[in-house]
Formats: C-alpha cells, sequence, structure tokens
DNA sequence: GATGAATGAGTCTTCATTCAT
DNA sequence: AATGAATGAAGACTCATTCAT
C-alpha cells in the first residue's frame, strides 16, 4: 500500500482549515462545531479526522494560518526603491495586512485568546513577534541613517508602535470603526511616527 | 412583603461576575462552566441562576465589566495642574488601565471577540468607543492650544493613535511582552505623538 | 399557642386549588411549576408547603376537586317534577356538568391519566364511579316504572352509556367541537337511548 | 455517497416510538425520561436525538400513533356482508380498537390533553374527527336505507354518539372497569342506538 | 404565618470522537 | 478515503423543596 501523497493530504487540510475559518468567523470558536465544519465542506464529519485529530488540533492551525506576518511585506524594498517614499511603504502595509472582513479581526483576537493559552504556542508566537519587531527594526534604522525617517525616536520605539497601532486599530475595526476610517488615522499616524511633514 | 433590596442583589451579581472573570482568566470562556463559577464562590449552581438568567447573560455582564474607560480618568486635569506634564498624565492611563495580569488582557480580547456578535452589544460599544475618542479629541485639542502639545497634528488622530497603541500594546502582553517593555515603548511613543522634546 | 382556625386553613387550600387549576389549564400538568401557581396566587412559592406537603400532594386534590359528581344534580327530582320530562332533566345535565371552557375538559382528562397511576387514588375512583353507575341505575329504573323512560332497555346500560356519552362529548370538545353542537348531539342521544319519541 | 435509506430511518423511529409509548404506559409522560427509553431500547440517549430533534417530538409522534382510527376498520362492510349484521360490526369495532391494556388507554388520554394544546395539532386532530364522523354517519345512512338501522334517528347523531360511548368506555376503563363489563355494555348500548330488538 | 434565598438532584440536549462498513 | 450511525461524557438549566429570619 503505497501512502498517499502528501500533498494531497495538505490540499485537504488546508481546505478543512478554511472553512473552518470561514464557520468560525460567523459562529464564533465555541459555537462552531466539527458538523459545521463538515457541513460548509460537504464531507462527513468522520472525514475531518482524518486530517485533524482533534478540534483543538483544527482550531491551533487555523489560529497559526490567520497570523499576520508583517515580514511577509518584504519590507526592506522600502529603502532600495526610489519610486516609493516611507508613507507610501506603511500605507500599503495596511492596505495588504488589514482584512477587508471585520470579522476575521474579530476571529483573530479569539483565537488568539484561546490559543495563547497553550504555552507551547505562547512561546512560538513569543519568538515570532520579537522578530518581526526586530526586523522592523532594523528597516527603521536603515532608514534613519538614510534621513528617509525622523533620527530623533528610537528605532524600536517605531517598531512597536507600529504593530501597537495596527492591532489596536483592528480591534477598533471590531467594534464598527469603518475601513476608511481606519485607514485615514493609520496614514496620519505614520507621517508622526515616521516625522514626515508632507 | 418588601422586595430584595436592590442593592443586595447587585452586591452578588458583582461578586458572581468577579468569580467567573477569575475562573475565565485561567480556562476562557467555552472551558468555563457554571459549575466552576459556583465552586469557586461555594455555591450552589443553581444560585448563580437567581442573578443571571443564563451563561451568555453572566459572559455579557463580564465583559461590560471589564471595558476600560479611559474616560474615568478625568483627563481634563491634563491642563488644569501644573504639576503634570502632558507626559505624566500620558504615563498614569497606562499606569492606570493596563491590568497587571496578563491573562486579564487575554480575557478582556476573547470577551470582546465573543459579546460584539451580538449586534445590540455592538451598538452600545460602537457608541462608547465614538465618545471617548471624542472625549480625548477634545483634551488634546485643548491641551494645543496651551502649546502643551504639538499643534501639527490631527487631534484625533492624536486620539485615536492613543487608544489603538494602548489596546496593540495589551495584545502584546498577550504574546508574552512584559511590563516594563510595554510601559517604556508607551511612554516613547507618548512622546512622539505629543511632539515632547524632552 | 392555640391551634389555627381549620377553616383558615381549608379556604387557603382551596384557593391554592384552584390557582393551580387556573394555570394547569393554561400549560398542563408537567409544565406547571410550584413558582407559577405561587406567582398567580401573589404569594411566596414556600407558602404553598404550608399547606400541601408537596406538588403531588396538591395535584391530588385540585384532580379530586375537578371531579364532577351527577349525584351533585339530585336527580331524584327526575321523577318528582311534574314540570320537567326525563329530557329536560338529561339536558340540564349537560348544561349543568359540563365545563365551559374546553381548557377545563383537557386538564380533566390529563389530570385523571396522571393521578389513576397510583392505586390509593384509583381504588377511590372505582368506587366512586360504581356509586354513581348504581345511583342513576336506581333512577332510571323508577322511570321506567313510571313510564316516562323506555323499558326495554337494561337500566344499568342506560346509566353506563349516558356517563360514557358525556365523557366521551368532553373529549370531543378537546378536540375541537363546539358546545352547542355538543349539546345538540347529547339531547338527540338522551331521545334514543330514553326513548322518547317527540 | 447515498443517502440512509429512509426505510431504516422509520424502521428506527418506530421502534423508538414502541419503546417509549412502554415506557410512558407505566410511568406516564412527565416521569419518563429520555433516559428511560433510550435503556429500555438499550442504546444510548444521544441515539434517539438522531430520529426526533426533542422529547416533545417524540411525544408528538407517539401520541399520533396512538390515534385509533375507526377508518381503519372498512367499515363499508357493514352493508356488503350478508353474513354480518350491523351489531357484528359494532362488536367487531370495539374487538379490534379498544386496547386490551388499560395502561394504554390511559395513557392515550395523557397524551390528548399535552398535545392538543398544540394549535397545530389541534387543527389536524380536529380534521380527523370530522372525517372521522362523516364516514360513520355515511355508514350510517347507507345501513338505514338497507332497513339494518333505525331510520328515526339522525344518522349523524348515532355517528357521534358512537364515538362518544366508546372513548367515554375507555376511560371507564382506566377508573377500573374491566373490558368484559365494557364489552357486554357497548354490545347494549349499541342494539339501542341501531335500533336492533334482537 | 410568610418570605425569599439557597440548594442539589435531575433532565434535556449537545457534540467531539470512534468505528464497522 | 469516506461515511454516517452510535456513543457517552459533559454542560446548561430547572424546579421541588427547605429553612433561617
Amino acid at each position: 500500500m503505497p501512502k498517499v501523497l502528501p500533498e494531497y493530504k495538505e490540499e485537504a487540510k488546508k481546505r478543512i482549515i478554511a472553512a473552518g475559518v470561514e464557520v468560525m468567523c460567523e459562529k464564533g470558536y465555541s459555537q462552531t462545531t466539527m458538523e459545521d465544519i463538515a457541513a460548509h465542506l460537504g464531507v462527513s464529519k468522520g472525514a475531518l479526522y482524518l486530517y485533524f485529530k482533534s478540534k483543538e488540533d483544527l482550531i491551533i492551525e487555523s489560529a497559526r494560518n490567520m497570523q499576520l506576518h508583517l515580514s511577509q511585506l518584504r519590507m526592506m524594498q522600502m529603502a532600495t526603491s526610489p519610486m516609493r517614499t516611507p508613507i507610501d511603504v506603511w500605507t500599503e502595509i495596511l492596505d495588504n495586512l488589514l482584512p477587508f472582513d471585520p470579522r476575521i479581526n474579530r476571529l483573530y483576537f479569539e483565537l488568539v485568546a484561546i490559543t495563547e493559552r497553550n504555552p507551547e504556542i505562547n512561546k512560538i508566537s513569543a519568538k515570532n513577534l520579537a522578530d518581526e519587531i526586530e526586523m522592523i527594526e532594523h528597516e527603521i534604522a536603515s532608514l534613519q541613517q538614510k534621513r528617509q525617517v525622523r533620527a530623533d525616536a528610537d528605532p524600536r520605539t517605531i517598531a512597536v508602535a507600529m504593530i501597537s497601532i495596527f492591532n489596536g486599530l483592528r480591534l477598533m475595526n471590531i467594534f464598527g470603526v469603518d475601513r476608511n476610517e481606519i485607514r485615514k488615522r493609520w496614514i496620519d499616524v505614520g507621517r508622526i511616527m515616521l516625522g514626515i511633514k508632507d
């Protein structure tokens, strides 16, 4: 009996996670049943257990899947592209990373709260966050040297602020603040943080 | 036949909420049973239902109870007190409002995610947030006129940024960033946002 | 400490039973709580237990209270009154004993089903029924001798039939057959049973 | 992926209803738990919910199942069979439709009282009863034309009386009147109602 | 006598999980 | 791989009953 192609298995898991996220967006974690997810996919409940050994397992992978990695942005381009100012890049971050659907933001906070209770997961997340901060910090420092960003601020502070504001605005989005307002404030704060007069 | 003293009923509700928050801090919403809460209080399960008509009801009131209201700070004093600079006040905000226990922050996000699914609740929260932003905006504007805060920024932007950063840092706290680090960055960002050179 | 006046106690019990019957008419036995009954009376739950030692106790007494006793009719008058024909008396039976409210009929059957499970109660009821049949049988026999009622039928059969039809029509009332239709059929059947041509 | 065979599902429901009726005969509706029924069948409680969405649902279907339909008797044969007199048919009705177990009669009245509270169910029952009365009425009328049944009575009255007496005797059965006595009176009353001298 | 707070045993119902097919 | 019937361990919630005041 030949092993199943691992790619198939991975593909199936992804579809299950996607379905799970969709259902949970609507009903939340504790109100979402394996039944719901299976029904959403049009498969049987039992099938889910061929790919995930428990509901918790599925939830954890879903949460992992929702983590937004600023690093994905390849911010290194900040400095290299002569056509784009730091504010352009700052703006792109929001445009690329803030989910359009407020329910996604809501689910993100819920899953973070739940999964971070697990110490193993928390350790990994802490490491990821630290790495991210550091990466942005270097980026900022590099821009400071090129005089494209105010030099009178600790680059790490700017990095931490940037991530915090991003997440803080996501929370506001849950409370009903709309995307346009969020975008406007994000850009305005960016100008202040980066020290850009315009 | 006098009805129960309303004070007693309120008192009892508060103690139940406190117990609920304590247990949920540890186990999270969906893992916390009414049994757990009752046991934590040393009362019977049935007793809880004398004060809350359902678990959801209890959760909603708990969430409401956890909402931090910056307005409580009576920020008006910002301008009036000659002894305290805007940065002092900014610092006090964090010291007074950021819960010491990271688990409280975690629970806050979880309960927000859950309860904001309820449209009624969401409407109220949206209103509260809007009021809070506006209040801070006025405060900032007033400080700008007195030249105590940078005048070259939209006061509403500063208000939104302040709340966002606060919440963003709370989220970082969940991921393991410690209170000292958070405090340091909060103060540093405050200087930038308020335009204080120090 | 002098004993409470027994009259007071009896009076109170009666009011409780009346309240119980009213509530049960609406919600049925198993859906009616002691709370409901107390609320209907405007007293506390605990008060009910001063008069009945359990819910079952209350129910039993309520059921007893609902038993319709044809004997109450003083049917002896059948023969004595020159102004009233047997059919008049037959008609009066229905008019006096069929509850106007169909919900009462419904509750009657429900309580019978429940309380007759108790062997003690069943024994008493059986005795009461037997007595009633016998009483009516004598009545009929007496009328037969006076040639006011057909003589070609077993008076006991007529007695049993009369009671059965009465109860059978009560059941129809539950299913929605209205009082007028019931009354019409009752009188018509009476003519047949009693052998009255008119 | 073929769906379950509907026959299987129906079969399972029937077995559950049968078990439910058995247990309820003994303990009555409100004292019968889903646990009891499951145990009686040797299955798990959860299994019941695969076939009935609630206890009430199960009860309703059980009640429906207990409805006796005189129409099942194919009374049309009354007139056609030269071998059987109307009294034979009348007797067969009782023999075929009166449950042997008095507990069944008791449960019937209990479930009627409970389920007829539901307006939807009541509407259906009312219709069924009306149909039944009408069917018997036609039957009687047909017999009247053939001079097999007394012609001096409204056939509808006879139909209503017949059903009422049947149900009234069922009620007597609950109070302890035994089957033989019931049968005897049923036949005697039949003679009177149908006008058969014998 | 009356109250109403409290109890705790009991009931319905749900749902993650398993497993024979 | 996939199904869907079945399980059983919880968990929310109810309510008859008690008792200190």
